[in-house]
DNA sequence: AAAAATGTTGGCAGCGCTGCCATTCCGGGA
DNA sequence: TCCCGGAATGGCAGCGCTGCCAACATTTTT
């Protein structure tokens, strides 16, 4: 039972054309309901075709379409990871509203490393995408020579803290940074640590850091401690990274971690130890993912609008307008560990 | 700083062929390095290519290329869901090896719709894809029609319960659930009960849970009680839907969960109320996600090889083999909850 | 009733690329 | 020196579709 019967070639339509006894250029029309037909010639064509089981073909139809501006119904998509759950959140926004929209994305994983992402978005300009979405703002010469040169409409979701290529659609993770510091400092603690995953490669996370330091300069204060795991954020490289800096700086008060799984790893290290959160250790964490909530105590961390990102920058797509950032902010979510 | 600069039209082949004072065919084969060139000829081409920032069109290359057979080099990846981790997982497998093997995954998400999965069928397909990727077994009838009419590999990932229409990959859910109450009625449970989602949907979540039911069946158990919620599967539902499941049939000693993240919020249903686990109740959920290898308690749970069954789909898709199912099986993690 | 306006329709030239084929170029053997 | 086989090359016909335009049909207006 093999699906493989290629019975020669595919119907075309100029098959459907010769089957509804009309000419191609009326079948074209009728399939796409654009221009004038009439209604008798619009039901001989669509009887014909789904007699025939015709299939368009779109490539054909991108090339021969509108061979300059936005030729195919393709948006090509990078983003830097599928392990990290803001991804695919990310992502979930964006294929929502990019097929309500009538498009198709094009998915690209650059794990976080901009020659990879140069080298996705040259394979993704070859498709001729009707506009391009990228997260953050960080790319290669090259890629920003190439982008440009495609001359579609570009997008760049979740990071503000920059000038964008065309469109930027995201928060400001300085300010993010700089506000959990605000509210750590705001409800009294004073030894403040850092645990962090790589940071080198997710320029975000080392952005929010930069805030967060900031705020605690302005209070007087400085980093009591950090631990820097060399890895992807996980629950696990949370857990791990907790430990160790409470092994290394007994009296930390309070940790900001770069990421609710880290913090959730971090929890699950008080747990196991018996540390009281947050008598006896404060957790804070960021992006407040679903599973955040259902804690027993909740986690104190920053919402972040990440569907909303998505679908907003799959909305400004289309949009002619001029270059402009569009800033979805963020929003403390109280919990219960800080 | 706008990027719309459009100067007109994009480079083509032929005005590399000028620059470089060759003709089209021989930048074409210098650039797929195929066919017969001299070296001085592919050095001139390679250079005007670049001073001109040539572009390939792979829609035109695609069209013309190979009409009928693997058209393009894209692929059509149908997703139910981005919202559970699992499927997230599914495509970074994929994607890592598609692209390792030159090829450009376009993705839908039918959101567990087959009726919508039909429609994303019909629009990648449009596409002339090399293959098609799917999640599942269960496909509308007209669906089936045009992908066996497509006569390209079709590759349905995850569940192998089932005749597939070309190639499976994936493990046995029904198998998973059937090993998931052995478990649990090896260490002694028998008043099992059992916490899912949606199971209309999540037809998978539903074979497990019917290949649970046959072992206990065999161990002449019945479930002691179930609590199903509507929506999806998340950790919050798992809280609410363990907490309201107690609430009825206080004797329950363990409970298989539909998945993990539902398994999650058990656990910390049971922080939360102070029942032991898994003394005063076990938990036992689905997939291992990576969080939980970080609880204090690792869950018990089973690993499913999420990743490998992304990767082996993406590795299928060229082999011209015959048409088969690959089961890539699933392991205990044993865990401390049950 | 003729003219003007409007509604339908089919033919055909591309879109940018690749496959095919005929042609040219080159070095080595007769 | 001439001829021959293979490497290197360019021209051109499509791939399937859409945009444009001219041709024709049907109404409406005067």
């Amino acid at each position: 039972m093999t699906i493989h019967q290629t019975p020669g070639r595919l119907v075309t339509i100029a098959d459907v054309a010769r089957e509804a006894g009309v000419g191609e250029s009326t079948v074209s029309r009728v399939l796409r309901g654009q221009g004038s037909f009439s209604k008798r010639a619009g039901e001989r064509v669509l009887e014909a075709a789904a007699r025939l089981g015709y299939v368009p073909n779109r490539l054909a139809g991108a090339l021969a379409g509108n061979a300059d501006s936005a030729g195919s119904q393709l948006v090509g998509v990078v983003i830097p990871s599928l392990a990290n759950i803001v991804f695919p959140d990310l992502l979930r926004g964006l294929t929502g509203a990019l097929d309500e929209a009538g498009f198709q994305g094009v998915v690209g994983v650059s794990d976080y490393d901009p020659v990879r992402e140069e080298a996705l978005v040259a394979g993704l300009l070859s498709w001729r995408p009707a506009a391009l979405v990228l997260t953050g703002l960080e790319h290669t010469a090259l890629t920003v020579t190439r982008l440009r040169a495609a001359g579609i409409r570009i997008v760049e979701m979740i990071d503000t803290d920059g000038p964008g290529l065309d469109i930027v659609v995201g928060f400001s993770n300085r300010a993010v940074g700089h506000a959990s510091a605000r509210h750590l400092v705001g409800r009294g603690y004073r030894r403040i640590a850092y645990v962090g995953h790589d940071l080198g490669r997710d320029v975000r996370a080392a952005k929010r850091l930069a805030g967060f330091e900031a705020a605690l300069a302005e209070a007087g204060l400085a980093l009591h401690a950090r631990e820097l795991v060399a890895e992807r954020s996980s629950a696990a490289a949370g857990r791990a990274a907790l430990e160790a800096l409470v092994a290394r700086a007994p009296d930390t008060d309070a940790v900001y971690f770069s990421n609710d799984d880290m913090a959730l790893g971090g929890y699950f290290a008080c747990l196991g130890s018996g540390w009281a959160v947050p008598g006896r250790i404060a957790l804070f964490g960021c992006h407040a993912l679903d599973i955040t909530a259902a804690m027993p105590q909740p986690l104190s961390t920053m919402r972040t609008p990440r569907l909303a990102i998505g679908r907003a920058a799959a909305e400004h797509l289309r949009a002619g307008g001029p270059p402009g950032t569009i800033d979805l902010g963020f929003e403390l979510s109280e919990g219960a560990t800080a």
